[in-house]
DNA sequence: CTCACGACTAGTCACTGTCAAGTTGACACT
DNA sequence: AGTGTCAACTTGACAGTGACTAGTCGTGAG
């Protein structure tokens, strides 16, 4: 079956000469946006800076996202969907509920550990469009890996379970992680405590998190 | 829900003598950039704006606080302690380990409501002089009356539990709680699913979490 | 070829953080 | 009272910023 050639991405577009001037500077933009952030911090991310490192002019990102807020969305849009992936990914093949789950949140951590730029932007309601629909889709996506894992396991050992209830600690205990990690390893260092890497504090903190969902309640 | 009074500025300063000019200007000015950040995101947020609520030049928090990023650490200094302030207090006369620890999570989340300001600063390592030692030593206060908790917990039900691993987990769900809990009212509210409060929210996390430290692991 | 239109540039504005230099006021001392 | 001193604050300047406007350029359609 030949693919209708007007539905297909054309993958020769590098090859052949460029359809507009920069190639692709959306996506130049926010892979310069992620530089910056992560080489500064957002706290001194600037619109100008991303534009400078993308080699355009100051204006030319403004055209593409309206403002710095579209341009961060973009960014959290584009986590979420890393997200997934890696996720799904880490999850591939596990069959046994729980093993899967761990997996999903050492994926939840990877996804950070890769793109901790994207990982900062896509909580902040003060930084993003956090109505924009295609903000809203792509998290929605992402959670749903997650809550169907714990489905899983809740229909393993533990049928009363709330699943929003669960999927919400799991998805802010790895959240919380992911922001307060540097802190963690500073506090253990000066207090002689075994300084864990992240993989292996996820590992430990969903089986901890497990042995709660699946514990039933006896109050 | 009436303000602090030890974040409001000092109201009788004006009808005793100054000792200097303002009276106590690194308070006025931490209150003023609280409300900064509360009513336009830490995004938005300027020093000469903060000054301009004091009443005083736009240059007036540079000579008492450095820069941008000393002004933040002072805020966040102050919200460590006022959470250990409010941990304790909610803590109080509970003598019941788990009840006394679920009285810490619903302190911690409490601390958030009441100080969004503070605890929208207490963790970034990007807008704080994290090395500063005043600062690392407000974090480790309150951190440990988690920590003791825990270890009420643990000796009570499992002597095996890692406690700086427990406590971690517990501090990273409550800050990635506050973090996501905006984001998870909209999903709820999108899907029909009930909406609980902050309140009942960490209740049910902190309870999920104590049935995951009080069992034993079995492999 | 002309023409339209999307991609991008250039210039401008009010605003920002930071720095250097100056001003003000309280207090200790003669 | 006069003087010195020192912290607390002001003033002015500068480069950099986000957002807006008007304009230029290149490509594909006709």
């Amino acid at each position: 079956m030949t693919p209708d050639p007007a539905l297909q991405p054309d993958v020769d577009a590098a090859a052949e000469p460029l359809r507009y001037h920069h190639g692709d500077l959306p996506n130049a933009l926010r892979c310069a946006a992620a530089e910056v952030i992560e080489e500064k911090g957002i706290g001194h991310f600037s619109l100008r800076e991303v534009a400078r490192r993308a080699g355009v002019s100051h204006a030319a990102p403004a055209h593409h996202f309206g403002d710095t807020t579209g341009l961060l969305t973009s960014l959290a849009i584009q986590g979420f969907d890393k997200l997934a992936e890696v996720v799904t990914a880490a999850a591939e093949g596990i069959d046994d509920p729980e093993a899967r789950l761990v997996a999903i949140g050492r994926g939840y951590v990877e996804t950070g550990m890769r793109y901790p730029a994207h990982c900062q932007v896509m909580f902040r309601a003060d930084l993003v469009h956090c109505d924009d629909p295609a903000y809203q889709a792509a998290g929605e996506r992402a959670y749903e890996l997650l809550a169907d894992a714990i489905r899983a396991v809740a229909a393993a050992d533990n049928p009363d379970l709330d699943i929003d209830d669960a999927a919400e600690l799991c998805w802010s205990a790895m959240q919380g992680l992911l922001v307060l990690y540097p802190n963690m390893v500073r506090r253990r260092e000066s207090t002689g405590a075994p300084v864990a890497g992240l993989e292996d504090r996820v590992t430990r903190f969903t089986r901890l998190i497990i042995d709660g969902l699946r514990a039933r309640p006896e109050r």
